[in-house]
DNA sequence: ACATCTGTTACGGC
DNA sequence: AGCCGTAACAGATG
């Protein structure tokens, strides 16, 4: 699920149902070889403190309290943070689980194992930590024009590099060049400052509308190409076809017409 | 059987 | 030095 939208959808689940409580017990799942997990030590010290706020930079969910450790989750390809009551059974994949005080219960779900759970002191000490840059809602548009226009690489590429501004991966970067017609290849040194501007406001507009709709893709403009990642079909926006390109590893798709 | 997938990271090359 | 791109990581799904 996760880019910027999708780790906002999952925080909101937190905020919702999991402040305020006493964390009696936290526990690991089944089947949690390679995935990075907060050992026994680490589990015991989130135990009697209660979250009372989250946070989220770019992909990163945090939970905790001014004074008590924090959790930080990444939830990878396939993860979600689930709230759930102690009479209805886990999440499926449930890797991580919290038990509040009462029956609310809050599961780290992983199927693919790709995502990662760590308790921690501050929100701030782990973005440093791994080095994460701005927020990608936070980032000015200058900053963002220095960034991307420096960037020597794929246009692509750096809009998902998360040391230049987090929250933006493989499905938004897409959308984000579709919108502003730029071809994911071209370099950021070729791109001129008004398309940098356009870039940098279609990111800020893309991500707030996805999250507004609580990333619920079919509620989004029909438009879009998030409807339309498929070879050979027909552009929404033009005359041209979506064709799939492989940029840094990923799948890029793009209309050939009129994303130059 | 095989390719694909919304993420990151280690490493070699320029 | 620093930037860039690729392969690798692992499991579910079609």
């Amino acid at each position: 699920m996760p880019e910027l939208p999708e780790a906002e959808a999952n925080r909101l689940r937190i905020e919702r149902d999991c402040l305020n409580r006493t964390i009696e017990a936290v526990e690991l799942g089944e089947d949690t070889d390679y995935l990075e997990l907060p050992g026994d030590n680490e589990r015991k010290r989130l135990v009697g403190h209660q979250f009372t706020q989250t946070h989220r930079h770019g992909k990163l969910i945090f939970a905790g309290s001014k004074t008590g450790p924090w959790i930080g989750v990444h939830l990878g390809m396939t993860g979600s943070l689930r709230p759930f009551d102690e009479d209805d059974s886990p999440p499926d994949y449930a890797k991580f689980l919290i038990r509040f005080e009462g029956d609310r219960r809050l599961a780290f779900s992983c199927p693919r194992k790709l995502g990662w759970v760590r308790v921690i002191d501050s929100p701030e000490a782990e973005i440093a930590r791994i080095e994460y840059g701005p927020d990608a809602l936070e980032i000015d548009r200058a900053t963002f024009a220095n960034v991307i226009g420096g960037s020597r690489g794929a246009t692509k590429s750096a809009l998902m590099d998360q040391r230049k501004f987090a929250g933006v991966g493989n499905l938004w970067s897409d959308e984000i060049l579709y919108r502003v017609g730029i071809d994911p290849e071209r370099k950021g040194t070729d791109l001129s400052e008004n398309s940098l501007g356009d870039m940098h406001e279609a990111m800020r507009a893309i991500l707030r509308a996805v999250m507004d709709t609580g990333a619920y893709y079919d509620r989004l403009p029909d438009d879009w190409l998030i409807h339309t990642r498929k070879i050979g079909a027909a552009c929404p926006r033009c005359n041209g076809k979506i064709e799939k390109t492989k940029i840094g590893g990923r799948s890029a798709y793009h209309c050939t017409r009129h994303q130059k």
